[in-house]
DNA sequence: CGCCTATTTCCTGGTT
DNA sequence: AAACCAGGAAATAGGC
């Protein structure tokens, strides 16, 4: 749920975090509706159609469906397909790849997610989280990171696994 | 149901 | 001044 717009005109006084504010009973709003931001919704007859994997195969199907953030960014970053200049590589052999458009570099994210209030502030906030586990390492420059240690099958020579 | 992980959401404050 | 970056906290969502 990412519909606090109500908060937002009833704090306009108080901006503390506390404040047990568990009484919200106003449904003045008919259609809180989401965080609608950009009303780009194109997509409703666009052939979107993944069209892999259809669950199945070999039995094994269960150890991961969700698709974690920097597979997301991974896969984003070596296929040219979606990828409209979203995010591009900054040093392949490095593993550094720059955010050329955070907008729509949250926007794909958004989709992927079902999300459709995702910004790259809460974008880039699930990316530092990467820093302690060393999937990511801090690079200076804006809009910059880098594959960590445990991050892997982005390399150009790379099989797979292989730590 | 509870625990756990991977984000997601929010926020304060600093930097470019 | 608008966009970013840094993290801490707390809330969620899905899996097990």
């Amino acid at each position: 749920m990412c519909h606090r717009l109500a908060d937002l005109l009833a704090t306009v006084t108080t901006h503390r975090k506390n404040l047990e504010q568990q009484v919200l009973p106003d449904k003045t709003s008919p259609h809180t509706s989401v965080c609608e931001e950009t009303s780009i919704q194109e997509t409703k007859s666009s052939p979107v159609t993944p069209k892999h994997h259809s669950r199945r195969g070999t039995k094994g199907n269960r150890t991961n469906q969700s698709v974690h953030l920097w597979e997301f960014v991974r896969d984003l970053l070596l296929s040219p397909h979606k990828n409209q200049d979203a995010v591009r590589w900054e040093n392949r052999k490095e593993g550094t790849f720059r955010v050329v458009k955070s907008d729509m570099f949250a926007q794909l994210w958004g989709e992927q997610k079902k999300n459709k209030c995702m910004n790259y502030e809460k974008l880039s906030r699930a990316l530092r989280h990467y820093y302690k586990s060393g999937i990511l390492e801090r690079v200076d420059g804006r809009l910059t990171y880098k594959f960590g240690k445990k991050a892997h099958g982005w390399r150009e020579d790379s099989p797979k696994q292989l730590t």
